[in-house]
DNA sequence: TGTACATCAGTGAACGCGCGTTCACTGATGTAC
DNA sequence: TGTACATCAGTGAACGCGCGTTCACTGATGTAC
């Protein structure tokens, strides 16, 4: 049962959109191959027509992950008009909902110990998604060189990063809000249009 | 080949050592039983005698090394006498030996996206190990109430848990250096003696 | 203090299981004439 | 346009392997007398 070319892109892009679903909630480790094909409607079988190894399938899973991510936070704060809003950018990323799942997550605060580990290939993709994030966060900030909105970028992302991860290590719910929460006003505080700055 | 009370509790204290480091290294997913066992110097079977499970070990592991880490934390910031010096902590926590494995590294950044989804006991550990830096950190943070000392505190550690997190997706070591530079940078301006503040 | 016995830390083989990967096969499709 | 054939996406059984866990066994230890 040969399938055109275009039943087989979309083939494709349905296994990678399940694996990274599935890497996200569960991790990269304690996802099987055949829990992917299953999410996507095939045998387990199939899978090599597609992807040489597993390696493979995280590395394009963790690149459409963080495209899809990154969308999401461009548009988050591209909503209100002009250069955008920090703000909203921080607000989608500090919720409840991203720590507990109901949104497309970040894969770097939901794999970021497992990529840390990950085959070259996927930690480069990583890096450049990351390299993404920063510039879509700099972009929300003003400074006066786009170095050091770069940088306040960087610091603002690796310190949602860690709430989020934080968030969801923690137990009681209350203690994560309260982590997302003050976390945000910290951010925005280091990096918002009134923060002090050495530039 | 029955041991002494004392032999028996010095094989489980290794076993922890162990496991720990192993976990540390190579994630707990892929850390075996019998690695931990062959690294204490024993053959996997004696394993039982001592834990009830993998997801025991797993959680007395992640206490053990909290509890190290935390100390060499709280050693850091003591050195130079006083309060102690936050940026001493801050140096000690977000360096290339720590990110590269060649320090006793924290188990928040090293384990972070596989803790989150550990079961509730080791989650605990980890909440309470977490606690405990927050306060480490936060008695070097001079503040009118140590509410926002430690909200201070807390707002560090998730920045350095992300920024040595990313630093190890990242493949370039001059960008992993970058990283944990301008956090630290920012952490002090953000947190540091002359920082504003809201209290 | 000396003897007999119960305890139990550690060994190494074995268990069932799920993993990533391979392979012979099927049959609808795209291609060549 | 119609026919014959090569292609190859997907199936499902099978591969070797390592996992967490169990178990019968060993033999030095601690304990009871």
């Amino acid at each position: 049962m040969k399938k055109s070319k275009v039943e087989t892109a979309e083939t494709k892009r349905r296994i990678i959109a399940m694996a990274s679903q599935e890497f996200q909630r569960n991790g990269i480790h304690a996802t099987g191959l055949a829990d992917v094909m299953a999410a996507a409607g095939l045998t387990h079988g199939g899978f090599y027509r597609h992807f040489q190894s597993k390696d493979q399938l995280v590395a394009e899973a963790c690149a459409a992950r963080l495209e899809t991510f990154a969308e999401a936070m461009e548009a988050a704060g591209s909503k209100k008009g002009g250069l955008g809003d920090l703000r909203a950018i921080i607000e989608r990323y500090l919720t409840m909902d991203e720590r507990d799942g109901r949104t497309d997550g970040c894969p770097l605060a939901g794999l970021g110990s497992e990529l840390a580990r990950a085959d070259p290939d996927t930690r480069s993709t990583a890096s450049a998604g990351f390299m993404r994030l920063i510039d879509a966060v700099a972009a929300r900030i003003r400074r006066r060189s786009s170095k050091v909105a770069r940088s306040d970028a960087m610091f603002a992302l690796v310190a949602m990063i860690g709430a989020v991860t934080m968030s969801r290590v923690v137990t009681d719910p209350k203690v994560a809000r309260s982590i997302l929460e003050e976390t945000e006003d910290h951010i925005l505080r280091a990096c918002g249009p009134a923060a002090k700055s050495t530039d």
